[in-house]
DNA sequence: ATTTCTTTGAGACTCAATCTCAATAAGGGA
DNA sequence: TCCCTTATTGAGATTGAGTCTCAAAGAAAT
């Protein structure tokens, strides 16, 4: 069994959560690429493969894996949510093309550091941040 | 007239929209304050003070006011999203507790500058940004 | 005054996301 | 292995922020 898999299975057992197919479904479509997609998307890819699965399963489970920081919920401020796993732990964060909808990444240690910094001054326990960069790339210039 | 009122009518006759009586509510009830509220409490407080107007027209002024830089749209992760007039124009950005939702400004030049650097890096003109920070606040740890 | 064009508003609609609850499945115990 | 308890699932209903429709009202132009 993939160490993936067994990662699922020990944060369902932290949650008193079952391990199910639909569970394990969904889980592994969200890892078999680095694409940031959208619920239906991860939805449509399971059923795909033959696999029987709802939406609301699909909802439920996401939920349960954005909680245990093993997906990440991307708000690209127009239509539904976006997700991507984080399986290989670095973190980003996301500059988005408001033309044509292209999301690349980015990481800069020293705005993280930053950020630390302003949490702190304000006497806030800093939990999880959004930074997104929207603008107009190369090509749709 | 105030000179908040002569820049509403400016930026209606650059759109080729008219100046009308619920339009200058929905303005004016945004500025009469620096809260961040939801269209909706906005709403009622347009019809508060006896002004006839619709929720749809305050959806669409506040469109308008958006897209010519007086008012800044604040996604705030969770339920709707909330709106602040930018008259004084200094910039900011927000930390957010999630447990009491106070909303606090923050602002630090060195940030601005190395998003600049990322999206000139990118090949990205910037357009607009999402800088939220989300914790937990001194009264509520 | 008449025509033309814009705005308004009540309520219908959209659509992502959540909820309901009866049917089904998982997992521990014997 | 079979039972039994409890969790999970899924089809469809529901929610709720936000948008759309379209007839009526209002403003501007002729």
């Amino acid at each position: 069994m993939s160490k993936a898999i067994r990662k699922l299975k020990h944060i369902l057992r932290n949650e008193g959560l079952r391990f199910t197919n639909q569970r394990e479904a969904v889980w592994s479509e969200i890892i078999s690429n680095d694409d940031h997609r959208e619920a239906d998307e991860i939805y449509m890819a399971i059923r795909q493969k033959g696999i029987s699965v709802s939406r609301a399963t699909v909802y439920r489970t996401i939920d349960v894996l954005v909680k245990n920081n093993m997906v990440r919920k991307l708000d690209v401020g127009v239509g539904p949510s976006k997700f991507e796993h984080k399986l290989d732990a670095h973190h980003h964060d996301h500059i988005i093309c408001i033309q044509c909808g292209r999301i690349e990444e980015f990481m800069v240690d020293q705005i993280e550091d930053l950020q630390d910094k302003v949490a702190e001054e304000y006497g806030f326990k800093l939990v999880r941040h959004i930074h997104q960069l929207f603008g107009i790339c190369e090509d749709c210039q």
